[in-house]
RNA sequence: GGGCGCGUAGCUCAGUGGGAGAGCACUACGUUGACAUCGUAGGGGUCGCUGGUUCAAUCCCAGCCGCGCCCACCA
């Protein structure tokens, strides 16, 4: 069956994908026999749909997958998913809530079932939508984190690391979600600006009748809650006050004035109030100074019962309200300031976080970090782009204890267990803490599991082993770790990357992967966020039933270059679009034209100039496309590939080829046919990795129209080996020739407004044997391509003519009658003009004598080639333009 | 307060120490047997501003202006 007139990816897409993943194309290890090449998947939440980021990420993977797969490499796409605790916890308990319900009604296990028959129903959608992308990933080996095996990896991770004394547990203030009602860690605290007040409150001396001490603070209410006033230790206004007391008003509390050298005594009044219970830099003043510290809040952050009578039960703005209404009526105010100070807030909540004194678990990342800093430093690891190092660095070196313990149900339950005197046991399971605690107390005794869970991030932190069978020692895990790739975003280069490698080196002693590509985010085309609040979110799948996967995929890669974010616009992706419906009608033309690939074709064996010319241009592109998807430059990958397959194959080497397929000579067109096809073959080679679709369609009518059908899909064939393919430069001297003289012969009658049915004899005039003997062999093809009744060679231009200089020759084009001789003469002194204006540039820089001692010898050599160039070109203008006055 | 990135054609973006590019948009022409989701030709830019380094700067350096992001405990 002929190709479809038009091309119309929805109907070609889904019958290839199904084909590949059943013939097992995408499963590592069956194909190819060669060197692994493994990536691991970002993993997806269970809730997550496919956004835009999501689209670029996953292309990029495809990309780099389908590459290494055609090199012959054992590539293995690992896919899996993220139980991402807090998210799926939300999602499920909003279900809960239209029910009129939640989960302490519920109890644990019940919810916890509930979230798993969610997982089962509804989780995942995303993998079915990469699947519309194009995405050739293992799915037989996917992976989830909550998996059976997975969840063993996470508790040995745990129990080891808590033996080796690098997780504990410890009371300390932590960042807590007073809406979720957990603790978070310091990365998913989003720190924002936010106009607020400033309030100066004065505070009694104590015993002094009359003075204060002046505080100001951004958050009034957590005074009830003060137990200091610290001022510098060398600030001259408040020596006299440091070691006495002030009396806490609406509280009554006998507080100290300390002296510490966090009071600013630039900042405020100089002298700050002192809250350890609810601020991390109180938090240390309280330590220093042996401070009481006083928790004034519950976990809803609402004001517990050791404040005021008149305070207790209020939320936190109300609490505020309610102190600055009593301060102000005890005319203890002083002042207020309007002031911009930035405030933290729960990612995933929105509410603001307060600092609590709770028991949460700990790692010592810094101990762990420090490996992780010299596998990048020694070149183990490499970000790409480079500079993302810096990143990772600052942070990794001032890394802080992770706090990986939640108060959540959704998750890997923590492996410890206590005892009735709070003894703790970490250990596999159940049955080996009671075993320990019977040892420890010498008799069986009951125990208690924590009921907290892991942070989501201390599972996927695991994810490139342990989807591959740690800790058990599986074959998998021997032949593909470590990874080779990592394609990330930016944004997970702390919570994630980071992570990984600490936990890669800990465990596996090896770096998880070497590289780290780290792409940009993809914006809306104003270069705004995409952000559903801001309604400007763009769906992947939108665009993939409006242009097919092949164009957005094409589009994601020819936008992504490195260290620069991608905004979008829509054109872009139809432009792309356009694109494969120009090679499904190249395919087309090869097709009508019964271009067959044969098995023994030879592109070193050519004859024909064209087809030489092609196979050379071909070799340049493979070569192009390659290196730069080796450099993860996939927008130059892309670019090249766009520009031979639309610009060099369809504009040039399809019309450069029509008359030799129509012709006589029966050996050539043979020949050209078989190279057509050969050459066809290569492009949808080359745009395989980009547009997997299409290609793999136009691939399967090409060889299945063979006379001996090609048995492999394009997804598992070879990559174009550049390095094998001949240059003949002599053939794309000659080529090149030919496509200026159309260029210009064509550019000239547009400029001339030469009508179109105007039969015209053109002349070369003055050219040397070499373009001689071109003209003889490209005479009738330079006449199709430029329009032309006749050209040929002849010793002087025709009266009257339009003159168009072309290296040594002149082609001129006898138009008396048809165009405007000054019109002519005026284009002439225009044309000639330009070039004088390059000599004289030239000339410039010649005639500096710094320039001609001291650029190197190719540029001055370059200079002199540009000026004898534009001199003949010049001069035979010249000499155009007089024969025109002559003739007029 | 530190760190990073960006400012190139109307729009979205590549790129380079030595002759400014692509796609879209725009203009003119075109029903040539692959393709109007097309073809041919063309217009359009002091490469943010100011200095410096250099024989040579859009590219390297410094400062400035504008925009964005990340990190940070400043009341």
């Amino acid at each position: 069956m002929p190709l479809a007139k038009t091309y119309k990816p929805e109907e070609i897409e889904g019958p290839h994908y199904q084909r590949w993943e059943e013939e097992g194309a995408f499963a590592a290890g069956r194909t190819n026999t060669g060197k692994p090449y493994t990536i691991v998947i970002p993993p997806p939440n269970v809730t997550g749909s496919l956004h835009m980021g999501h689209a670029l990420n996953n292309t990029l993977q495809d990309v780099l997958i389908r590459f290494e797969r055609m090199r012959g490499r054992d590539a293995l796409w690992q896919p899996g998913m993220d139980h991402a605790g807090i998210a799926t916890q939300m999602v499920v308990e909003r279900q809960l809530d239209e029910q009129g319900t939640d989960r302490h009604k519920l109890g644990r296990s019940k919810f916890v079932d509930r979230v798993w028959q969610w997982k089962e129903e509804s989780g995942g959608t995303i993998f079915n939508q990469l699947r519309r992308l194009g995405a050739s990933a293992d799915w037989e080996r996917e992976r989830f984190t909550m998996d059976e095996g997975l969840s063993r990896a996470v508790t040995k991770v745990f129990v080891e690391l808590y033996k080796q004394n690098l997780i504990y547990k410890d009371q300390r203030l932590v960042n807590w979600d007073p809406k979720l009602l957990t603790a978070i860690s310091d990365l998913e605290v989003e720190n924002r600006d936010a106009p607020g007040h400033l309030w100066h409150i004065k505070y009694p001396i104590e015993n002094e009748e009359g003075r204060y001490i002046t505080v100001a603070t951004t958050r009034p209410e957590t005074m009830l809650g003060d137990t200091a006033v610290a001022v510098h230790p060398d600030d001259p206004r408040y020596k006299d006050l440091v070691g006495k007391n002030v009396v806490l008003p609406l509280v009554g509390r006998r507080i100290p004035i300390v002296a510490d050298d966090y009071a600013d005594p630039e900042q405020g009044s100089g002298a700050v109030k002192i809250t350890p219970g609810h601020d991390f830099n109180d938090f240390e003043v309280g330590r220093r100074h042996k401070l009481d510290l006083i928790n004034i809040f519950d976990q809803h952050a609402h004001l517990n019962d050791n404040v005021p009578e008149a305070f207790r039960g209020l939320e936190r703005m109300a609490a505020r309200k309610e102190v600055l209404a009593h301060i102000e009526a005890q005319g203890l105010l002083e002042k207020v300031d309007d002031i911009t100070h930035t405030v933290p807030y729960g990612d995933r909540s929105g509410v603001v976080i307060e600092p609590w004194l709770t028991d949460q678990w700990y790692v010592d990342a810094e101990t762990l970090a420090k490996p992780a800093i010299e596998a990048v430093e020694r070149g183990n690891i490499t970000f790409v782009p480079r500079q993302w190092e810096n990143t990772y660095f600052s942070w990794m070196r001032n890394i802080q204890p992770w706090c990986i313990s939640r108060q959540l149900w959704w998750g890997h339950q923590i492996p410890a267990w206590y005892g009735p005197d709070g003894h703790i046991f970490v250990e596999m399971d159940e049955d080996a803490a009671l075993n320990a605690a019977k040892l420890h107390y010498g008799k069986e005794t009951p125990l208690t599991r924590d009921e907290d869970v892991l942070d989501t991030w201390f599972s996927s932190a695991l994810w490139p082993f342990s989807t591959l069978g740690w800790p058990d020692k599986t074959p998998e895990l021997d032949r593909y770790y470590p990874t080779d790739t990592l394609v990330t975003g930016f944004d997970i280069i702390f919570f994630w990357v980071a992570r990984m490698i600490m936990m890669g080196l800990h465990f596996m002693g090896e770096v998880p992967f070497h590289t780290v590509y780290v792409h940009a985010l993809v914006r809306d085309e104003k270069g705004a966020k995409m952000s559903k609040s801001k309604g400007n979110v763009i769906n992947p799948l939108d665009l993939v039933d409006e242009y097919g996967a092949d164009a957005l995929r094409f589009t994601l890669s020819a936008m992504a270059a490195q260290g620069r974010d991608i905004k979008l616009a829509k054109s872009r992706v139809e432009g792309y679009r356009n694109f494969a419906t120009k090679l499904w009608n190249a395919s087309r033309f090869c097709e009508m034209n019964v271009c067959l690939l044969r098995p023994d074709f030879e592109p070193g064996a050519v004859r024909q100039t064209v087809n030489k010319w092609i196979v050379g241009e071909t070799a340049k592109a493979a070569g192009a496309i390659t290196e730069a998807i080796q450099a993860y430059k996939f927008n130059e990958a892309a670019d090249a590939a766009y520009h031979f397959t639309w610009h060099t194959f369809c504009d040039w080497y399809v019309e450069l080829i029509k008359p030799v397929l129509l012709g006589d000579d029966e050996i050539a067109a043979e020949e050209t046919r078989a190279c057509a096809a050969w050459t066809l073959s290569q492009i949808l080679h080359l745009l395989h990795p980009f547009m997997p679709y299409v290609t793999e369609e136009l691939w399967d009518k090409l060889r299945h129209d063979s006379p001996i059908p090609d048995t492999q899909d394009l997804i598992v064939r070879g990559w174009p080996d550049a390095s094998a393919l001949p240059m003949d430069k002599d053939a794309a001297l000659e080529m090149d020739w030919v496509i200026r003289l159309v260029t210009e012969i064509r550019s000239v009658r547009a400029e001339m407004n030469v009508p179109a049915g105007a039969k015209m004899d053109a002349k070369l005039v003055g050219a040397h044997p070499e373009t001689q003997r071109r003209l003889a062999t490209h005479a009738d093809l330079i006449a199709r391509l430029a329009r032309l009744e006749s050209i040929d060679l002849a010793d002087q231009s025709p009266d009257r003519a339009v003159q168009v200089v072309i290296d040594e020759a002149t082609v001129a084009l006898p138009l008396a009658g048809v165009i405007d001789i000054t019109a002519e003469r005026t284009r002439l002194e225009k044309e000639i003009q330009k070039a004088d204006a390059e000599i004289a540039k030239v000339d410039k820089k010649l005639a500096n004598d710094a320039f001609v001692s001291k650029a190197p010898p190719h540029v001055i050599e370059e200079q002199h080639t540009r000026r004898a160039d534009h001199t003949q070109t010049r001069d035979k203008l010249a000499a155009a333009l007089e024969r025109l006055k002559q003739a007029g």
